[in-house]
DNA sequence: TCTGGGGTCCTAGGACCC
DNA sequence: TCTGGGGTCCTAGGACCC
């Protein structure tokens, strides 16, 4: 079987964008953030500066770095414009990323070439119509295909050639492996184990015993080279949610409220956007040294409604705050949302609204609660999201980082 | 001046049902 | 008196990915 599964990766992306964008930048090490590294040009990564670094660690190891604020808009059209470019030779894609997508290629070969050839036409493509660096990796499967862009970088083409995926693979470190992170790294090491050979030479056993039954199965399978996982052109979310840093903030419902308010809005607008509704609801609360705890619960209807979100936020922050009554000052606040179902339509919902509220009585709040978040939203649509709000969400405060980065991590749900 | 934001999946224990 | 097992759902925590 011929190798036709590619992945392209564009490379150190929002960096190569800034240095796009301001010729005074190229081969300069930049930073794209400020508080944290959010992308380094190769330059910069040359200094072992890294993506989720804290800044002040980059400047550290690089003090000529440059920070550059972030044009979030054109990474958002220059993400989009080149995932179109592969799709113009397929249209099974599968976008992982703003930067990222898997393609196969198999049923095209016949009007493009070899999917080698077709790697080469997408990266010139890319290069000469966006101007930008993109590195593909083909190979008969997701997993190899990955590692082999990784292997490609910066800027290159790696083919994996069917007879030699095994000798390709187990010289490479384990850490090139999808789901091989600094913890089970850690573990492997500690038991001898440093490259992908070492790792499939493993008794399954004792891999299973180290790792647990899924992972230790799943790495045996990719070590192996053996990847079932095909192209999913189309995800349907599991849970919509956000968060919100916040340095250091005494845990006080000054605090807490707004913020639990504006990521609930957040949330709401997006499900309600694609009609969805969901079950459970989880809200995360970070204390000063990092360590988290989460609360959920799972109601018997599925919800939507901001002001409902907000106030089982609230209740579960308030839950998680009194199990950890020494913990004065809160770094993070989070709420997801699961368990989603596709929303009934308009009618529907009215009338499941009037059955929920005779099941619920005393609250008459949920019809009127959709209709104000129906009006909030219509208004959004014409005039942006900043046009209106809920009371305090409409603060500015509460954002540590600007809406439009937030929007670039968003899935589609 | 101790690190952003949005996700997926897995595990383990307990409740509950048959 | 003493002793079963399987399945599902919920909750909390964690590892990992981009």
């Amino acid at each position: 079987m011929e190798p036709t599964i590619l992945h392209a990766d564009l490379d150190a992306f929002y960096a190569s964008v800034e240095q796009l964008l301001d010729p005074s930048l190229r081969g300069k090490p930049i930073a794209v953030g400020g508080g944290v590294v959010l992308a380094a040009s190769y330059e910069a990564k040359a200094f072992g500066v890294r993506s989720g670094m804290a800044g002040r660690r980059a400047r550290e190891l690089c003090p000529q770095l440059i920070f550059v604020g972030g044009r979030f808009k054109d990474y958002q059209r220059l993400g989009d414009a080149a995932i179109a470019v592969i799709g113009d030779f397929t249209p099974l894609v599968e976008r992982i990323s703003i930067d990222e997508a898997f393609a196969d290629v198999r049923g095209c070969t016949h009007l493009f070439g070899s999917p080698a050839d077709i790697a080469r036409a997408i990266r010139g493509r890319v290069r000469e119509e966006l101007g930008l660096p993109i590195s593909v990796g083909v190979a008969r499967t997701k997993h190899l295909a990955k590692i082999a862009s990784q292997v490609a970088k910066p800027d290159g083409l790696v083919v994996v050639d069917p007879e030699g995926e095994l000798a390709f693979l187990h010289d490479l470190p384990v850490e090139l492996m999808w789901g091989v992170g600094p913890v089970t790294q850690a573990r492997l090491l500690a038991i001898g184990v440093q490259t992908i050979g070492q790792l499939a030479r493993m008794p399954g056993r004792s891999l299973q015993r180290l790792l647990g039954p899924a992972a230790g199965e799943k790495l045996s399978a990719l070590a192996w080279n053996r990847d079932p996982r095909e192209i999913r052109t189309h995800h349907r979310a599991r849970s919509a949610g956000a968060q919100s840093a916040l340095g250091r903030k005494p845990a006080a419902p000054h605090v807490i409220r707004p913020t639990l308010a504006h990521l609930a809005d957040r949330i709401g607008t997006r499900l309600r956007a694609k009609s969805l509704v969901g079950r459970t609801v989880t809200a995360r609360v970070r204390f000063a040294d990092l360590r988290a705890v989460t609360r959920s619960v799972t109601l018997d209807a599925p919800i939507s409604a901001t002001a409902t979100l907000t106030e089982i936020a609230e209740e579960l922050v308030r839950a998680a705050l009194a199990d950890h009554p020494d913990e004065r000052t809160i770094s993070l606040l989070a709420i997801s949302v699961s368990h989603l179902e596709k929303h009934p339509k308009l009618q529907l919902e009215l009338s499941l609204g009037l059955q929920h509220e005779a099941r619920r009585p005393g609250t008459r709040r949920g019809l009127a609660r959709h209709a104000a978040d129906h009006a909030v939203d219509r208004i959004r649509d014409r005039f942006g999201w900043a046009a209106i709000g809920y009371g305090s969400t409409a603060l500015g405060a509460v954002r540590s980082v600007p809406d439009a980065f937030r929007e670039l991590a968003e899935r589609e749900l």
